[in-house]
DNA sequence: CATGAATGAGGATTCATTCAT
DNA sequence: TATGAATGAATCCTCATTCAT
């Protein structure tokens, strides 16, 4: 296990504390100060590891879609049959939307919003490209339908994001079998 | 056709400047300043239609809201088959998206922040009872899975909103057979 | 008994109102519409009677210490003893200050403050002019101390102040007998 | 001579900025960016030391009333015989009323106005409870009228601030000679 | 006379950011 | 590297006043 610097520690309690802010107040109502006194720093700390609130939100962005797809293809192998690698990596990513929910909250927050700059928004897509090479293997071997990828994600992907967000809200709560329910919803609506 | 008095006049074009800035820039960047400027209008005269920037964020969603659920039901009639009605439904749905690109993102916004508050959430999700019920029928009829209806809606409605925004960041066109594609995705994970 | 006319109606209520809403948030927390909605008025309708803000309380500043000073002198004769007249002119203040309570906390507040101009202020004193003479007979008789008049009110007429303010607060309750003795030392204090 | 640090003088710069500003204009026309100008400070400073416009007003009139108490007790010793001490007192008071003449009238205007919140008012007058004590021992040595602290104040403190305010108004000076007589009215008014 | 709607100027307060230490 | 104090620029909102009716 690495060893974190203080200064990692200091940054990570900083991009925590976004996340934590952002989540429950929106951008609007998350100053640098309660980001500072969240993450037990000056303010002034915050511009030693960030350029300014923009970059912050940016990079925060980033570093969670990162550790969101990393976890996505964690037991991924490319050279799963094409359902098998679909279903094992729908249900890492649904595993990551409710378990870490804060994260997952974040990032769609993000993804609904003109919060975060164009530029990043494109780096936190990037790694998605394994589902979307499966996606095409999955088409070429005439097991998924012939839809433009983002068809497929719409179906296949985002709506556990609207599920994580209604949990989150309260009012429903997502068990076993919803999602077993969900993840069979998922494939229907993109299997040929 | 209705005369607007000159009130409703300068209330509906604060409707209006609010979903623009609000879209473009996020509720953090929508100062009371531009989007009175915006409608012609002084910043005082935005507080003798609201009662402040929360309350005219909340007005513009619950009516947003409201004008979305209506146009989603005018060419439905609760006495169709489950499939007819639910098609008519999805379409004029996709109709509105695509069409009143501006509100469907505000609503998108809204619904993915916490932007707008817990009653005012509420207030929004009511009109949508008909198709609720169009599904409850459904499965009563077995024609749709016996899912939860907030699992239905992340299946068959919500969808919409990723590819509209998709559309609207460029980089994707929706096309009518898209839509066609997109529909018979939303009808598989949801038919029995 | 004299007709009011709708007008002399309307501007007493804004007397009345601005009083009222004077003394309990003092100037600063008065606005203009506050004092229009108290009169049951338009904010426009102030104007019809009066300059602006601070014509209408140096108006209702001057009006009120009119009403006080003929209230002061209403059984006064100017050729009663010195110590008879004073008694009662004295008697009278205190009457008005217990009894007229809103104007006499007024008048308190409009004395103490830079809130009235210094025109209006002058004109407020003048009618206090009997109580003068009778103090410039008592010197000349022999019967009252020969000082300034601003000592001989600071010490036989001013205390009153203080002290239905202090009712007014709430923790001291004026009564007959303290009245009495609140005469005895208003008279000691300036008798030779 | 205590070190004052750089956040004190900015405390006292603003503190005294207020009461000259309140003296001069009155609450209502003090408004926190000149306040911020006198004192050579920017608006934001000012809430670093206060809460809001509302403390930071509470905060000066109790500081001032304390300091104000403080001057007034400094030369006095509870032993002393009961007329001694109320001439040292009495003195000490005028002194500070009409030399430290903002301080005096600061604390007039709030006392006479709904300027300050209730507890504010209170802490103030905590502090006078020598001055009371003293009232107390001279009824028991029957050298006092037995009459309540009230009315006692009314006659023999409270007249020193309409004076002041009258010597400040311009019109009237106030010599030693005015003050001997003052006195010696106070002393009429209260002694039995 | 009377008004409700409208507003520009200004008020309190907050905030992202900087700077001296 | 780290900070607390400091700030100018903005933000939300209020208010005295006006104007078309």
């Amino acid at each position: 296990m690495a060893e974190l610097t203080k200064g990692e520690i200091k940054r990570n309690a900083l991009v925590k504390a976004t996340i934590e802010l952002v989540n429950n107040s929106g951008f609007h109502a998350a100053p640098m100060s309660k980001i500072a006194k969240m993450a037990n720093v000056s303010p002034a700390t915050i511009y030693l590891y960030f350029e300014n609130k923009q970059d912050l939100v940016n990079q925060v962005y980033i570093e969670v879609k990162a550790a969101f797809t990393e976890y996505a293809f964690e037991s991924f192998d490319p050279k799963m049959e094409v359902e098998e690698g679909f279903e094992i990596i729908w249900k890492r990513i649904a595993d990551f939307k409710l378990k870490e929910c804060e994260e997952a909250m974040f990032l769609a927050q993000c993804d609904n919003t003109p919060m975060i700059d164009e530029p990043s928004r494109q780096q936190g897509i990037k790694h998605l490209q394994p589902l979307l090479d499966l996606w095409e293997r999955g088409k070429n071997e005439g097991k998924i339908k012939p839809l433009s990828d983002y068809i497929l994600y719409a179906y296949a992907i985002n709506p556990l994001s609207f599920l994580m967000i209604a949990q989150k809200r309260g009012g429903f709560q997502l068990n076993e079998d919803h999602l077993e329910e969900a993840y069979q919803s998922a494939w229907s609506s993109i299997k040929k």
